[in-house]
DNA sequence: CGGTATCCGACACGATACTG
DNA sequence: CAGTATCGTGTCGGATACCG
């Protein structure tokens, strides 16, 4: 993965240390439920239960677990209302809307390429079970 | 997921089966090693051993079965040589290169906000345990 | 060299139950 | 309603060994 040094002098332990940071990042993001979370929250601000049925099949463990990392990444916003019932809303914040975009380019490259893959498994399969 | 119905009338069985698939599909290639591998293998032609050592920390048995993901989905070609010793070389697809530009997006999108998120984590943990 | 198979530990994940 | 904790299990993934 390339990353950029852009203050100072590339010193060579920051070079390493940025690169692994951004395998770390990339780790925690290239995932699944990550995001699907990320698509589905999208430009709105939904709450816990709303983003539980949105993402579907998504445990409410998962669920939670996978925002605590968001948050902590700065990719959501968390913001807690003191009512009773308690409500929680969270929102993209501009990194994770950015990172949204992203996830969006993803998801037409899928959907364009939906036939042509379908298409390749069968092709597979008749070539390695004949 | 939006995934268009694209021919004739747009059957609800159809549409269901189509956003099961890219559900699959998303799945598949939504994993940190798929992606770290397209990414290594760019415009390159690489055999299997320059892969293990191109995309760092990948074991073996990994790396197999990902190319074999990669290669039933049609985003990489594998193409085996029957020398002795063996050498087989991996390629991505027309397809496989398209899906690349959108990790290249999210390397770009990783680099660029490096500095908010290790600051964000920072943050993060001063206010969950102080 | 590349692939497959086997074993085994680690942990991802779901289910459940309990708090504020 | 949202979150945490606990427990059980299934899957992931590494190490090793053996074939073509």
């Amino acid at each position: 993965m390339v990353t950029q040094q852009l203050s100072g002098l590339p010193d060579e332990a920051n070079l390493r240390r940025a690169d692994s940071l951004a395998r770390e990042i990339f780790s925690d993001v290239a995932n699944k439920w990550a995001l699907l979370i990320i698509e589905s929250l999208g430009e709105r601000t939904l709450r816990f239960s709303e983003l539980r049925t949105e993402v579907e099949g998504i445990s409410h463990k998962m669920l939670t677990q996978n925002l605590r990392m968001l948050e902590r990444n700065g990719l959501v916003e968390r913001e807690v209302h003191p009512t009773v019932p308690p409500r929680v809303d969270y929102t993209l914040t501009p990194p994770g809307r950015a990172l949204r975009e992203t996830v969006d380019v993803m998801c037409d490259w899928t959907a364009r390429h939906l036939a042509h893959i379908e298409e390749s498994r069968v092709r597979f399969a008749e070539r390695t079970a004949p």
